[in-house]
DNA sequence: CAGTATCCCAACGGATACTG
DNA sequence: CAGTATCCGTTGGGATACTG
């Protein structure tokens, strides 16, 4: 199989990624990337890394479930690192791998262009909903 | 009421917006941005103006309801203009803003980051899922 | 502390049919 | 062509209880 490897790397960087294309499988990446909380915990992981509790406090409302679940969706698409101690209690580390690295400053901009340009998106709504009561 | 919208507006801009913060508005803005659809409709305006038959047909897979779902919140939030041309058949086209401007670098970047690193999120997928069947 | 397992409701989102 | 309305299955996501 090592022969083919190679070539079958090459043929597969050089196909035309598209995610306008449904079935193209970036559309599924697409779609994990533009998730809430892959966000959110990538813009936390971004200071350095984390403990699962660490993270739980600085996102405000995440449950249990949703940080547990986007947490394994990351590992497993290869952007962080679950590390864990087996102390009493236990002891769980995330970090960014080179990999998440890449994707922090994409998603700490959708972060920091929500909270700049908030108050414009306010005033657009409040007008928009103004002229439709009319 | 004048007296007070200037000072009004200086206290909201003021006011730290944060989107780790549960109950921060921000916090729904980003989970308007994170959405899929909404990429893909601002990184097809993004090239300028198109009508509605247009934008369905560029982003493969997406369906009426989506769509018109997603240019209607589009709009609301003031990142596109929705033009009606009143012939037969009836015209639509849709145009981005200022606003919506300034938000297609960060929405293309997440199509392209996409695209871009499509491969080594496969790889380590194939990885992941190795290490835990054993 | 970190995680799994249920239960359960609400929102997402596709398919279809109908209107101006 | 663009849009609305309805139906309905799927998924998202919270609450709670339990385990190592």
């Amino acid at each position: 199989m090592a022969t083919t490897t190679a070539a079958e790397r090459k043929e597969q960087a050089r196909r035309d990624y598209d995610a306008f294309l449904d079935l193209c499988p970036t559309r599924q990446l697409l779609s994990t990337l533009t998730d809430k909380w892959v966000a959110l915990v990538i813009a936390v992981l971004s200071d350095g890394p984390r403990r699962h509790s660490e993270i739980a406090h600085r996102i405000a409302g995440v449950s249990q479930k949703m940080l547990t679940q986007t947490l394994r969706t990351l590992e497993r698409d290869g952007f962080l690192t679950r590390t864990v101690t087996a102390s009493v209690p236990v002891r769980v580390d995330y970090e960014l791998t080179p990999l998440g690295d890449e994707l922090v400053p994409v998603m700490t901009a959708i972060k920091s262009w929500a909270e700049t340009h908030m108050d414009r998106v306010a005033t657009a709504r409040t007008d928009f909903d103004a002229r439709a009561a009319r």
